[in-house]
DNA sequence: GCGGGCGTCCTTTTT
DNA sequence: GGACGCCCGC
């Protein structure tokens, strides 16, 4: 690949502060790997240099980059090898130096990862069992939010009293507090730890200048999406050789809502005032159609950064909108034109991505498919990870790994079932906190344990047994051997035989067997090496990732977030509705303004053809709903437009719904006539209200209240006149 | 104590 | 429309 000017200059400039601005398919992972060649031909070592991306596939991608360019290979704990870059994903890197140095702010490096069910069955113990509240006023949800929200915020749980302004934060203190000290007592982290315990751990001067010897030359991609830990790690990581290259697009801004935060752009500006800044506007993928259409859509934003897109791929493809009278027709629709073009032209499906706001869309889509019989693959993030089999075996690995995780143990004390009761396990946990030992120190003396009658003694005493035989064979068996000597012992097989029907027991051992291969891919490690390293890859790995690109044959289905970094032949965008996408939850301008960058992103999947598609009448909500066409799709130039054309016209409402029906959006229900009693409602009631759903009251001045929904934000509303009743 | 049945609460987006 | 929690009957 030739270089243009603009690359060859990110390219050649590798002892100084830089910043890239990469427009959509800019060839900027080609730009950044040349770069990287570049580096080791002046005799830079290249265990100095570290890329980190935002997701797995980008690492992965680019991995394979630098394989082919140097000739070499990637093996799975790349640390080991000291002649290669490092190229890593944030999280895998922060947990790399979790690994090594977490020693420094004295917790143990058995650590084990939770993830949002267990911190969710954490936080709700605690709100239950310790401050004794109500989990319905008190939603474990909500208040895991705003903890998650002062981490990202780099607010300590022993420095969040200073923040409390309000009732509901109040509780959150205590919270928050508590589920710390829950968490080091199992030796655990959520995710936002990740990031709070390695900004952390580099605090330590020892632990920082070890790494900053270590990786002098430092490259991010996807910088407009990091937030605020994020940013003080790496820059503290590059504070000592100024070597940082990051790369961003302002219109690829897609995770506000996860704090990623777009001024850490200006403060780079701050922090390096002589960084070189480099524009990369040419893009090498799409048509110019899709190109200036998406531009277009761009444009209408207050905040953007004016942008020359351009290409030289000549084709004035148009982009096709389907209009359709309903739900069905849009799906089958687009069935019928993947079909076409399979058959017509003999292509492969592969080529084909169809693109949803949420993922709960999916489902419409997923059955015109089924009809006409064309394979599909619908990437949910996490799926693999959730599945309860997966979910049981991985927690037995947690536990032998780390046996002060107690949410884990938790969760396998009685799976299979062991007799072993909940109020059983409540004499345990009381036992723990009077006596202040762990469950293993229990299990060992559990004869000690007077509360429990002979019977449960027993019972633990045998799980002990065979926790203990696990661990002990964990020591000499390969992960995936172990990982069969797990379901054996315990009777898993029997188990999961007995729980559900054949079909989904055929179901479950096929997932089973698709963790043995994952896991098998650790094997050559040594046992306990291999056992660590499984467990902290397992859990940020999704089902996205298992998919080997364009291998098979068969209809990709996602929501726009995922498909960030992929690129399809022919990209479908479905539910262009108001309330839908933009989402009524975003109608504010900030949050617009993210959904349009989301329509950006979505319409640059295309290389070839785009279609988008909208309903007039959809089934949603357990309702037939009518939403009036997206601004965005009003916003795209009609010259850039052609409309689909239907075959068979008069057939619409026979295979549509009948009129009787259809009923009022709920989202567009005209102010209420009625005015609300105001004394009728009260701080924590919970309200609802037809197009926000449910709400509850945190704050009341006569009819003036502050309402918050569950996990958004905060709304004023003035309660007499606002459509809300109480529930 | 367990499991089935019934009522309640939901649905952004993900590392 | 489905997941999950809670209640009540064995």
């Amino acid at each position: 690949m030739q270089l243009n000017p603009s690359q060859e200059q990110a390219k050649n400039q590798i002892n100084w502060p830089i910043l890239i601005l990469a427009w959509a398919w800019s060839w900027k992972t080609a730009t950044l790997t040349s770069r990287i060649e570049y580096m080791i031909w002046t005799w830079i070592n290249p265990s100095s240099i570290l890329a980190v991306t935002f997701t797995n596939k980008a690492s992965k991608e680019m991995k394979e980059r630098i394989s082919k360019k140097l000739n070499i290979q990637y093996q799975i704990n790349q640390y080991k090898n000291q002649n290669l870059p490092f190229v890593w994903t944030f999280h895998s890197l922060w947990i790399f130096i979790l690994k090594n140095h977490i020693e420094a702010i004295d917790m143990n490096k058995n650590f084990v990862i939770y993830d949002e069910s267990d911190k969710l069955s954490i936080i709700k113990s605690i709100i239950k069992d310790e401050l004794w509240l109500d989990e319905k006023k008190y939603i474990p949800r909500s208040i895991a939010s705003f903890i998650s929200n002062a981490k990202n915020a780099l607010i300590l749980a022993k420095d969040y009293e200073k923040y409390v302004d309000s009732h509901i934060k109040e509780i959150v203190n205590k919270v928050y507090l508590s589920y710390q000290n829950k968490l080091l007592e199992n030796n655990a982290l959520d995710f936002d730890d990740i990031l709070v315990k390695t900004l952390e751990v580099l605090k330590n001067d020892e632990v920082l200048n070890y790494y900053q010897e270590k990786w002098k030359y430092l490259m991010i991609d996807e910088y407009q999406d990091t937030n605020a830990p994020q940013y003080e790690i790496v820059k503290l990581l590059a504070s000592k050789y100024r070597n940082l290259a990051v790369v961003w697009d302002d219109s690829q801004s897609i995770y506000s809502w996860r704090w990623a935060d777009m001024r850490n752009i200006l403060n780079f500006k701050k922090d390096y005032p002589d960084a070189l800044e480099i524009k990369l506007e040419q893009n090498y993928r799409s048509t110019q159609n899709i190109i200036n259409a998406a531009n277009e859509v761009i444009s209408k934003n207050t905040i953007w950064i004016k942008k020359t897109l351009f290409t030289t791929n000549s084709i004035w493809e148009s982009i096709t909108y389907i209009d359709a009278p309903s739900d069905r027709i849009e799906s089958q629709t687009i069935a019928k034109i993947i079909k076409k073009s399979a058959n017509d032209l003999n292509e492969s499906y592969a080529k084909n991505l169809i693109l949803y706001r949420t993922n709960s869309q999916s489902r419409s889509i997923e059955e015109a498919l089924m009809m006409e019989g064309i394979p599909y693959k619908v990437i949910w993030w996490l799926k693999f990870y959730d599945r309860k089999e997966i979910k049981d075996l991985i927690a037995y690995l947690k536990v032998i790994h780390n046996p002060n995780d107690v949410v884990s143990i938790k969760r396998i004390i009685n799976t299979p079932s062991r007799k072993i009761w909940p109020t059983t396990l409540k004499k345990l946990d009381d036992y723990r906190d009077e006596f202040w030992v762990t469950y293993l120190q229990i299990f060992e003396n559990i004869s000690e344990v007077d509360e429990l009658n002979s019977w449960a003694q027993n019972a633990i005493k045998k799980f002990y047994e065979i926790l203990l035989d696990l661990m002990e064979n964990s020591k000499i068996k390969e992960v995936s051997s172990l990982l069969d000597y797990i379901i054996q012992k315990i009777w898993y097989d029997e188990y999961l035989k007995d729980d559900t029907t054949p079909d989904e027991y055929e179901a479950r051992l096929e997932n089973i067997k698709e963790l043995q291969n994952v896991l098998s891919t650790y094997n050559w490690l040594d046992p306990r090496e291999s056992l660590s390293t499984a467990l902290d890859e397992i859990l940020l790995l999704t089902d996205f990732d298992k998919k080997e690109e364009n291998s098979n044959n068969y209809v990709t289905l996602m929501t726009i977030h995922t498909s960030k970094w992929l690129e399809y032949d022919r990209v479908f965008i479905t539910w262009l509705e108001e309330w839908l996408f933009p989402s009524f939850r975003s109608m504010e301008l900030k949050d617009l303004e993210e959904e349009r960058r989301l329509m950006y992103v979505a319409m640059t999947r295309a290389k070839e053809e785009l279609y988008i598609s909208r309903a007039w009448e959809r089934f949603q909500f357990w309702n037939y709903v009518t939403n009036p066409e997206s601004r965005f799709v009003k916003e795209i130039d009609t010259k850039y437009i052609k409309n689909y054309e239907f075959e068979i016209k008069n057939n619409f409402f026979t295979n549509s719904f009948s009129i009787k029906d259809h009923v009022e959006n709920p989202f567009r229900v005209k102010k209420s006539l009625i005015e609300n009693d105001v004394d009728n409602f009260e701080i924590w009631d919970r309200v609802s209200h037809p197009k926000f759903w449910f709400w509850s009251i945190i704050s009341k001045s006569w009819d003036l209240a502050e309402i918050k929904f569950q996990t958004s934000g905060i709304k004023k509303m003035n309660i007499k006149i606002a459509p809300v009743k109480k529930i």
